[in-house]
DNA sequence: ATCACAAATGAGAATAATTCTCATTAAAGC
DNA sequence: GCTTTAATGAGAATTATTCTCATTTGTGAT
């Protein structure tokens, strides 16, 4: 049983947070690491177990929530959730904006947003340490406004 | 089989838009609005089903989600998630605030916020019709960072 | 390099949450 | 009141998540 080395250049500064809060450097948690700093988007725990998987043949579905669990504590990661499929984690490093259709579910991203100030605010207001934010819209998209605006869907 | 009168000033309007969109009025129905309506704050879809069931006492989970998912798509109520305890549910009007700390999950409410005026420039850009938003600055509490900052919980 | 030990893991069982099915009921329009 | 058809409730079925526990494996100390 020699093998297993996951051959990644991963991101070093993670794994000193890992290891600095006391926590065991594994290949499953290097694999779900990978995986989100990767993709980075909206991935489920199924999919996030099986692309995990494929660096790391062995690693289990409870570990990959236990994973999840703990790099959402740790503010690495963090979970959301679009329409009512459940969570879905992105990177908690940065700010995620949704516009959200109400009607048809679609999701548009945009980038530019005020909130980046009214975090400073907040620090000072509340003492909280800001990391990240998530600002979603909801309402009804221009498609949705075009069709029959009182039939659902 | 007379009865089963609820017997609600419910908000008449919403009854409107529910007819409106070509949806029956029905006991469950206007007992599941009744309870957002009423409560209007993280109520998860099992607290809904016995606060309705002590207006309607026949109300069946089902129905629930169901008229649950019918409200989400109507834009009346919108699922929001804090922590990892699944769904609940919140007014779909109006704006939603939180400061959600990554360590021990403590949440802050707060009302002034920037993204009302982004929510204009946002429907001329992208052609939405904005309804409502929520805003969520992670980071971590005051109480967290006095403790030991680099053990969790 | 070996060792000791607690932390972490994986398999599968157990549980919880959500959705589906289908026979029955009852709103809405006439 | 009658008809039509959407909506309902009970429970089964499915999915998602958590738990259990025997085994493995990082890690820090020899
Ligand atoms: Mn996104
Ligand atoms: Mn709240
Ligand atoms: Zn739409
Ligand atoms: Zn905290």
């Amino acid at each position: 049983m020699r093998n297993h080395a996951i051959i990644l250049p991963m991101s070093t500064d993670l794994i000193q947070r890992l290891r600095a809060a006391g926590y065991k450097i594994t290949p499953p948690r290097l694999a779900v690491i990978e995986v989100i700093q990767r993709e980075g988007e909206h991935l489920n725990p199924q999919e996030i177990l099986e692309q995990a998987q494929a660096l790391h043949a062995q690693t289990g579905r409870a570990t990959v929530y236990r994973t999840l669990e703990l790099l959402t504590q740790l503010g690495i990661v963090r979970p959301i959730y679009v329409g009512d499929n459940g969570p879905t984690y992105i990177r908690a490093d940065g700010a995620h904006h949704h516009l959200v259709c109400s009607r048809c579910g679609r999701i548009v991203e945009f980038d530019a947003c005020a909130a980046d100030s009214m975090g400073c605010e907040l620090e000072s207001r509340f003492g909280f340490h800001i990391t990240s934010h998530l600002l979603e819209f909801y309402g009804i998209c221009p498609q949705c406004q075009t069709s029959d605006a009182s039939q659902s869907q």
